[in-house]
DNA sequence: ATGCCTTATTTCATAAGA
């Protein structure tokens, strides 16, 4: 069975892509983010032509979901219970979002597919430490734990997987040092990592293909995927029984090549359940 | 080696991405 992850940074415009790899890579299950379309826009024909079945949340313009899978799609919950809105501070200079309801982003999906649990998840940027997107991030991630503690113990074989937008160790950046004062490497956004691997998760790390570096995001700008300076951002946490069943897992850098690509790789894992 | 930013929208400018 192969499983994949892949932010797509819109499905719109990454259509031609997805489908194509769809047939290249022929993954069982696919886990999307960034779909950037309403779930009842999503433009599954190509998918569904190769024999997918497609569960997605949405939002619209940011955000949004998906899990693609030929194996069986059952027991589909869009977001997790206890899902957090963001509900940022009113904006003096902008009256008409005073008073606007929080909301519920299209970050998360979980369905059921050929006996393993799966959530594709797509975890708040957090945008600079001192911004409530941060706060919001980290409160988002403890919220997940939470709620996935009682779905790891009721699932041997399961995967929370997507684009985490933490780098787990130093090893993960390009530069370390080019990170000080930035989101993503911060000791607060890696324990929260650590505490989803607290409740019986393990980190599958891919082969990198070239480089030794299997980073999985490079940003469009300044040639900075051809010079490798990435990061390893988007993860697969899985229990032991499927961690353990991981007979191949690698960063499909050749789709961040080409005409039109997303600037994440996806990361494919194969496991032999 | 595979190319020097891209996306959708409040569209010819902006916010967000990480």
């Amino acid at each position: 069975m192969r499983i994949a992850t892949w932010n797509v940074n819109s499905v719109g415009a990454r259509l031609p892509r997805l489908n194509e790899w769809l047939e290249l890579a022929s993954p069982d299950v696919l886990c999307l983010q960034e779909t950037k379309c309403a779930g009842d826009a999503f433009p599954g024909e190509g998918a569904e032509a190769l024999g997918y079945e497609i569960a997605t949340n949405g939002d619209g313009r940011w955000n949004g979901v998906a899990i693609l899978s030929r194996v069986g799609l059952d027991d589909v919950s869009l977001g997790f219970p206890g899902q957090p809105p963001y509900a940022p501070p009113p904006d003096e200079d902008d009256p008409a979002l005073i008073g606007a309801p929080p909301m519920v982003e299209a970050r998360a999906v979980g369905a059921s597919c050929g006996g393993v649990r799966v959530w594709s998840v797509y975890v708040p940027n957090g945008r600079s430490l001192d911004s409530p997107h941060y706060p919001y991030k980290l409160e988002w991630l403890a919220a997940l734990r939470t709620a996935l503690a009682d779905e790891v113990k009721a699932h041997d074989a399961f995967v929370v997987t997507g684009d985490f937008n933490i780098a787990p160790t130093d090893d993960d950046v390009w530069d370390p040092g080019a990170f000080v004062g930035s989101t993503h490497v911060t000791d607060a956004e890696r324990n929260a990592l650590a505490e989803l691997r607290g409740l019986g998760l393990h980190d599958v790390i891919p082969r990198a293909m070239k480089h030794d570096t299997p980073y999985t995001y490079w940003d469009y700008r300044a040639g900075m995927f051809h010079k490798n300076m990435g990061m390893r951002i988007d993860l697969f946490y899985a229990t032991q029984k499927l961690a353990g069943a991981v007979k191949d897992a690698y960063v499909d850098r050749d789709a961040r090549k080409g005409k039109g690509p997303s600037d994440h790789a996806p990361v494919v894992v194969d496991v032999d359940l």
